[in-house]
DNA sequence: CCATTAATCTACTAAATCGATAGGGTAAAT
DNA sequence: ATTTACCCTATCGATTTAGTAGATTAATGG
C-alpha cells in the first residue's frame, strides 16, 4: 500500500509544479486545496525540502516552492524520499538492501528472484516519469 | 513491503511444487525446511487450501499437499489471497476498488494516473508467471 | 523602531491500525 | 493413544497518521 505521507506528497508537488509562477505558497493553502492534514503535510513537505526539491521561505508571505524544474523530478526519487525503498524486499533493493535472515541461497529463492522482475517493472515506470509528466 | 505472510506463503507453495510426490507433507516439516514460525504458516496454509490451490489431510501421514499443477497457479491468484491488492491505491485497484475520500475527480488525479501504470506493470509480470516459473 | 501578524520549524505525544506470533483447545485420522 | 490439522483469541511491537504547544523567522503598519 502506497502511504499517505507519499500520496499526498505527490498531490502536493503538483499543485506547487501547476502553479504560473514560483512564488511561495503557504502550506494552508495546499493542504486546503488538496484536503490534507496541514499538521501533517507539515513534515512531508519539510523532508521534501530536505531533497532539494522545494524550498521554503518564513514569515509573512511566506510558504514552500519549487526550485528545480518537474521535468527535473524524477518520480524514483520522489518515491524513494517518501515512500523508502521501491522494491518489496530489501534482499532485491539497489537502494537499501538487506540480506533475509532466513534465506541461506538468495539465487534460489523463488521470492527474490520474483521481486526482482517486480521492482524491475516498477523501477522502469518511475524512471520514465517526471513531475512533469504529472501534470499533463 | 511484500508481508511475511506473502513471503512465507510463497516459499512454502513452492517447496510442495518440488517434491517429486504429492503426498501430504506436514508443516512441521514445510517450516522447519523454510525456516518459518510453525504457527504462523498454519494460518498461512490455511488460506491458501481455502482458495484451492493446496488440500489438506489430517492424523498420522497427514500435511499438505498441492491439488493444481503448479502451472495452473498464476501469481496474480496467489499474491491476491496472501498480499491483497496489486494496486498501491484502493482507487485503482481492479479486484478491490474503493474510491478516494479527498479525491473529487480520479481523471484528474496525478496519483491515481500514475498508480495506474505501476499495477499495470505488476500485473504484466504477475499473469506471466506461475508456480511452475518459480521453481525452474 | 516597535508591535503585530503570518508563516515555518521543532518536539512531544497520542490514537489507531496492522503485522507477526504465541497459546490453548478441538477435531479428525491412523 | 498419538499425530496431525483446525480454530479462536490475545498480545506485543512497530508504523502510520495526526494533533498540541511552543519557538523562530520575516514582513508590515504605525
Amino acid at each position: 500500500m502506497l502511504s499517505k505521507k507519499t500520496k499526498y506528497g505527490l498531490k502536493a508537488l503538483t499543485f506547487l509544479a501547476v502553479q504560473k509562477h514560483r512564488n511561495p505558497v503557504p502550506i494552508s493553502e495546499i493542504a486546503e486545496h488538496e484536503h490534507i492534514s496541514q499538521k501533517f503535510l507539515e513534515s512531508i513537505l519539510l523532508s521534501l525540502r530536505k531533497t532539494g526539491f522545494l524550498a521554503s521561505k518564513k514569515g509573512k508571505g511566506g510558504g514552500y516552492y519549487l526550485i528545480k524544474e518537474p521535468s527535473e523530478i524524477p518520480m524514483t526519487s520522489v518515491i524513494r524520499v517518501l515512500e523508502g525503498p521501491i522494491s518489496m524486499v530489501p534482499c532485491v533493493s539497489l537502494n537499501f538492501y538487506e540480506k533475509c535472515d532466513d534465506c541461506p541461497d538468495e539465487n534460489a529463492c523463488a521470492v527474490h528472484n520474483l521481486m526482482i522482475q517486480v521492482r524491475d517493472s516498477a523501477l522502469e515506470v518511475y524512471r520514465n516519469t517526471t513531475l512533469k509528466d504529472l501534470i499533463s
